[in-house]
DNA sequence: GGTCGTTTCTTCGGTTTCGAAGTATGGTGA
DNA sequence: TCACCATACTTCGAAACCGAAGAAACGACC
């Protein structure tokens, strides 16, 4: 609850949510027209802020049209990480979330900490070169991992999906390697900002699924990310369906991820994680695979219904990998929430817009919204 | 996000947070403390603010000891309502949050809406009057009812539990029985607040469990209720924990409901509902009872688990009329929830402190945060 | 009992922020 | 084409707010 001075709400404002005109700011820090312009002049002086061009897409309405500010590049960039079981994506984008640069490379499965984060330093350095910029521009960079993220100790908690860091201090590794300051979090969690922030923006409370390897969850409340106590909300994939089902990896019986997930899609069809997926896809008229989501949609649908008379979010949006295979998985998983929630009319369930970058993009916007923006001509001592 | 005036910033943080010395209040709101100190002598001097008695309570450290700021009775009172099936509670409030007047009276179930709220109305008046106080001292007033609330029409869902409340525009009917604005909010996220008040304020996310005639939850996070998109968050009795088991009212088959809450509890042991949680109480070294409880706890520490897992809360409080039974039903609930939960250290359960004032007083504390003290000297024109 | 450290509260000059009134810039409809 | 409306931005005097420095009120320690 501390108070800022207005130049730095509205430089972090720009930052964190993109170009807007002066009225939207006053509007949105609760701030007087007069002290916003007052400002803005000050920042437009140094060079901290520029002029859109007004051939932006206006809505058509009466009335002057606003003018967006955008920060200039010189108030640096945000990186945004993805770090998967096997696959590592890096974004970067200017404070007036250009995407400037994007490179995703392949990660060798179970490899070490060690070996991943130069692979993800290499690639961070590539985009930066492809954006004409180095590390020394970066103001802000946030890096997804698969698993709990334990806000304690600022490191991934036991997860199935990256062996290879148990044990490793990932905030400050990876800072280390980079010489930057590195925020950490969940991937399905960023995944959630990245879809909120490119659609559901005005939606009050967010629910968002990621059907990869395994099920996680992340939850937006109020425009920001519900992380728990201890950082580690989010976790599906081990809800209990079936006390009497397979053994999980986690020690009980009957997760979610069990009977639902990519894992248990391809195991139930009898095919190999590696490029069993694009088979599925391929095979989705094969009334054997058919079958196999009609089942994962219903067990997760279940599921989902009774989180959504726990939580009652506007909206679920469904991502990762699996939800490619579109209403084959999603129709029987609608009909299964409907069926399990009370609420009158059940909650709209989408399927996310970003595909296999929502977790990125949501990285990237979470460098975002902690970035401080470099003035161009500090006035401080 | 709207920015106020220090003046209102004070005022409503001493009302909703109760007595604050200056320092406190600068440092709660980003203010500096020569605005604080300002803005409170001015108050003072209209008689809005006094300055509490030094011999307070004051741990024992170093410096100038604080000198708490109290709104005076002028500035108004807050009310908290409870409505259950068969019980009624009212409780009054001094903007400095000392309560004043509690009344409670049984309530007919079944009854209509009209009659209830006539019942309230004298409730209110009593306890008021018990206050030397009459309803133009009131500038808050909150009520808690069993069933969702639904935001978009101010009433209540479907609620099994007040069948006369179908289709009854619940905040409008109150507000004109009164004569004064009421906020309404399901009694199980009030119960939540009341908790988080009175002991567990500095937990990041709090979930509270009900367990009365049904099982209802209530998260609070990052200090304020969530409430979900439509504010019907909260339902937990009718997560399904067996998809083969008994039939539900709410259409559904194997909800915690038909396993856990007093209503199963009394139904399997072959109870009648008045009285007959009384006998069970008094029975708590029968094998049978005992047996049913701890199966009770099992159910719903399972459930929480994943509930856990999902969002990760720093501690779970359990209260409603069962949790009275403490340690027969906390014990097998602890171990399930231990036992569904991935995280190294479980999250700790404890039984709420306030027992069935629970809901009242947290209606008194909702009322105290959305109250606007009166200026005893206003200013404006 | 006095000095020191610590925290709270006050004083005061300078800056930031606000509010009200006015200007700018586009649509809309006679 | 020209008033008229709606929204965005600017100007300027007044009020609110801040920061630094200092006074006040304790406990702790020699």
């Amino acid at each position: 609850m501390a108070r800022a001075d207005a130049t730095e709400l509205i430089l972090r404002r720009l930052a964190a949510a993109g170009p807007a005109s002066r009225t939207a700011l006053a509007r949105g820090l609760g701030l007087a027209d007069s002290t916003v312009s007052t400002v803005v002049a000050g920042l437009m002086a140094e060079g901290t802020l520029v002029q859109a061009d007004a051939d932006t897409e206006t809505a058509v309405r009466a009335g002057r049209p606003a003018l967006d500010l955008r920060l200039t590049r010189a108030t640096g960039l945000a990186v945004g990480i993805d770090l998967g079981k096997s696959h590592a994506r890096v974004a970067v984008a200017d404070l007036a979330h250009a995407v400037l640069a994007e490179r995703a490379a392949p990660v060798v499965p179970g490899s070490s900490a060690q070996e991943q984060i130069a692979r993800v330093v290499g690639l961070v350095d590539t985009a930066l070169a492809d954006a004409d910029a180095g590390r020394d521009d970066v103001v802000s960079v946030a890096m997804g991992l698969p698993g709990p993220v334990d806000r304690a100790r600022d490191s991934l908690g036991d997860s199935t999906v990256l062996p290879g860091w148990r044990g490793v201090p990932a905030r400050a590794a990876m800072a280390a390697a980079l010489g930057l300051d590195v925020h950490i979090e969940n991937d399905a969690n960023l995944g959630a900002l990245g879809e909120w922030t490119r659609g559901h923006g005005t939606t009050d409370a967010v629910l968002y699924v990621k059907i990869a390897t395994g099920v996680g969850a992340g939850l937006i409340v109020d425009g920001e990310l519900f992380t728990g106590a201890r950082g580690t909300a989010g976790e599906l994939g081990h809800t209990v369906v079936d006390p009497q089902g397979l053994p999980c990896t986690c020690g009980n019986r009957g997760c979610l991820e069990t009977v639902a997930g990519a894992g248990a899609v391809l195991r139930r069809l009898g095919l190999v994680e590696d490029g069993g997926l694009e088979e599925v896809l391929g095979r989705l008229e094969d009334p054997a695979v058919a079958s196999v989501l009609d089942e994962v949609g219903r067990a997760i649908g279940g599921v989902l219904g009774s989180v959504c008379n726990l939580l009652d979010p506007g909206v679920v949006i469904v991502g990762g990998t699996l939800a490619g295979v579109g209403e084959p998985l999603l129709g029987p998983l609608r009909e299964a929430l409907a069926a399990g929630a009370i609420a009158r009319d059940a909650v709209p369930v989408v399927e996310g817009v970003l595909g296999e970058r929502a977790e990125v993009l949501g990285a990237l916007a979470y460098a975002l919204r902690r970035a401080l923006p470099r003035r161009a001509a500090s006035t401080r001592p």
